[in-house]
DNA sequence: ATCGTTCTTAAGAACGTTTTCAACGACGAA
DNA sequence: TTCGTCGTTGAAAACGTTCTTAAGAACGAT
């Protein structure tokens, strides 16, 4: 079996009696007769050597790696994220690496400047919030970027964005059609690019459909959170009493039908609650949640493909993709009022 | 600001007229004049310097990176353990890589070998299934590993495990207290490690309270998650009635909740359920979940520290260390029948 | 005045890989 | 025989860092 010792090249060439560099081919490239490939084969295979990483990436400057900036483990959407994006990069014979930034942008900006440092050879990005200075860092990186998420339309950087308005506007399409009027949106913090995406939408929607709003009709919650949602969902059940609830998230919508249990109010009979995201939380919640399908398996499909392609040629033109969204109907809508 | 031309210490050293050593020097280590270190940082800002990883690790050995191997990304338990341990390991300076294994053994040796390769310092791990490749595999690893779950008694690793037996034993005891006699197990695959620990727990607790059970009252899922969760509480249902069920875990029990919904049962007067590992979803569940905690937050972080204490000091003493489970009781099991 | 001591700095050797370049032999063609 | 060509191999130069070794300067002590 494989030895423990560390081994290296020179070992190996030592060991078959030829020298590092025709060890280097036999094993990577061709170019090889038949005895030194076999030499070689049978010299590595008794040393078990392997490879080293870091002396192959300062030679060639690939490292193999792709970082993904996630800003919160436990959200279900990043974890959906994760999912697709290490099955995609997997595949292309790529490490990911996981680093979870707080929702802070100095964070992101840190991140940056490490990616720099030549750890990983591109960057999915989904901030929260975005910055002057977090563009200028964007814009000085050697390495590409690709961010998942909305972009200032003059950020000449691959992106992949969701479309909050139409996914909302297929959200209340819905509420209405059952007759729903008064219709609530349970936010995120609004100086969050997907917070003041799923606002506009909302008073976008609202509008169309020929529904009112008012400030008592809008809730914001201090974070995507179940916790914020609980107590977001209770200051707005305390100054408006709506049919309807749209939520910014699938945790939000959560923590809405929890309070609204707890406040005694049936749903969806008295009050329809709708997610959005569509995750996993959505299909075990009780009942099962109504959920705008923004999309964020595909975005990170999409995402990670772009980054991918990106890397093998950066001087691709840059891509914006929107992915578009889809209503999946469940209990917390179903038996319309 | 910064340049965003890719820099290294000889550059700086030209541009601040020192030599490389020097320039290394002030930037790591201390001993340099007033003079040299005023202008090494000048130009290194100037410049936008930022030091090579991979030159570094070659040269030093260390990766700074941290290696987390979970057998699926989407479990909350990983999530919780992610979380904990991306901030353990980032307090230390350590950067997290999250790697995705299935649950195939194979996958984790390929890990293991791939590690072996240098890109990190150490790795933890929470093997859903041991096999005895496994195990020489991580005998003969030359790099420092933690593993989160139980192993044999003659594996000479560090472990950090949780104590299902006593857990469940916890979960148990309540559900007697509550006049509960007919208690089921819906259990994962019992060819993993926390599936027969699970078994084993349940198997002991039944004795030792004076319970009877019966195949009829214990189900295996194929899997640890909600959809196998779904298929296996049905098969329970159809085939006994149980006062209480005990899951192997929160998703599990989840979809056990939904089930009885499902078939009108109320949760806890007509079965009380209990989850494991006290996740998340344990709260969000309606009814929220009585939960045995495993202790998976704490396990993850003694693991963490285990790990960096291994990778400074490769000799110390093996630990085996147990966390104390405990239980979390909510609504699934509160108002007893 | 000479010698050790201490402090600061520079030169250069690693780390392990890939890749360029040249050397060498074999072999077919002239 | 002689020359060019091709395929195979080895020597050596990078990649950018850290760290050892040594050289030089400044300075106090003998």
């Amino acid at each position: 079996m494989a030895e423990t010792k560390k081994s290296n090249l020179a070992l190996v060439a030592a060991r078959a009696g030829v020298s590092v560099a025709s060890v280097s081919r036999v094993l990577n490239g061709g170019g090889a007769s038949e005895e030194m490939t076999r030499r070689v084969r049978e010299a590595a295979e008794a040393l078990g050597y392997v490879p080293d990483t870091s002396a192959r990436t300062l030679r060639t400057g690939r490292t193999d790696q792709i970082a993904l900036a996630v800003a919160d483990v436990g959200n279900p959407v990043y974890v959906q994220m994760m999912r697709t994006v290490t099955s995609i990069v997997g595949k292309a014979g790529y490490r990911l690496v996981v680093s979870s930034t707080g929702s802070d942008p100095a964070d992101q900006i840190d991140l940056l400047s490490s990616l720099n440092r030549g750890y990983a050879d591109g960057l999915l990005l989904s901030p929260l919030r975005i910055t002057a200075d977090l563009i200028a860092a964007m814009r000085g990186s050697r390495l590409p970027i690709v961010v998942i998420g909305t972009l200032p339309a003059d950020v000449e950087l691959d992106n992949v964005r969701a479309d909050s308005a139409t996914g909302i506007g297929l959200a209340v399409e819905h509420l209405v059609a059952q007759d729903r009027r008064r219709i609530a949106l349970v936010n995120g913090p609004v100086d969050t690019v997907p917070g003041a995406a799923r606002l506009a939408g909302y008073l976008a929607a609202v509008e169309r459909f020929g529904l009112t709003t008012s400030s008592e009709l809008q809730v914001t919650a201090t974070g995507f959170t179940y916790r914020a949602g609980r107590r977001a969902t209770a200051q707005l059940l305390g100054q408006s009493s709506p049919d309807a609830i749209v939520c910014a998230n699938d945790l939000l919508a959560v923590a809405a039908l929890k309070e609204l249990a707890a406040a005694g109010a049936r749903v969806p009979a008295d009050v329809a609650v709708v997610g959005m995201d569509d995750t996993d939380a959505a299909e075990l919640a009780t009942p099962s949640l109504t959920s705008v399908d923004l999309g964020s398996a595909k975005r990170a499909k999409a995402a990670a493909k772009l980054l991918i392609r990106r890397i093998q040629d950066p001087d691709a033109p840059v891509q914006r993709l929107v992915i578009a969204p889809s209503l999946s109907v469940r209990e917390s809508t179903q038996e319309a009022a």
